[in-house]
DNA sequence: TCTATAATTAGAAAAATATCTAAATATCTA
DNA sequence: TAGATATTTAGATATTTTTCTAATTATAGA
């Protein structure tokens, strides 16, 4: 499981936007990196560690490469909270 | 809002095994440090940085300081988490 | 095949984080 | 008030993470 993977990879700012980015639609990584303040090759890491963490993928397509949410992880990380909110005494 | 510090706090194993411990009930510093391999200094600090980020509270009794869940925070963190799972397009 | 564009990988430097030991603070009890 | 217990704070060190520049890989088009 990956669990602390996706939860240290949502932990950076920088790439909780590029998932927020991600939500309206698939983006090419230069599309990405066009919205920071940030060299390319950063941007590209940060890509990799949520593309790790399972939390993008990718797809190439001619030169460019397309970044897409995949939202499984994003349910399983939501149950985890939703534990918390009816703890029920064991767990 | 200290979201940014919240998602930080949870990112560490360490801190979301204390939450995980806090479901069953309060209980003190001494007895969440009993269920790590790892200095009594060292779980202190973890508890700090739940406690900046609102995700616990304390309270001393004594010459004991109790600690607590403190779910308003983790609702807002699945609010996140939610959305994508319903990205209707933009946002 | 050569050149341009898109993107990543490699490697280094800087910043942030986790952990430790030692010391300090707070409270209880005799 | 003195000693014991619970816990945190301080300061140091080691590890991890972020970001940069330079170099590399992959693809498209003339």
């Amino acid at each position: 499981m990956l669990f602390n993977e996706a939860f240290k990879a949502i932990a950076d700012p920088t790439r909780r936007k590029i998932l927020s980015l991600l939500k309206s639609g698939d983006l090419t990584a230069g599309e990405i990196a066009s919205h920071f303040d940030m060299q390319k090759p950063s941007v590209s890491h940060h890509l990799k560690i949520l593309k790790q963490a399972d939390l993008i993928q990718d797809q190439r397509v001619g030169q460019h490469i397309y970044y897409s949410l995949n939202t499984t992880v994003f349910q399983d990380l939501m149950s985890w909270f939703y534990d918390f909110l009816q703890k029920e005494g064991d767990k």
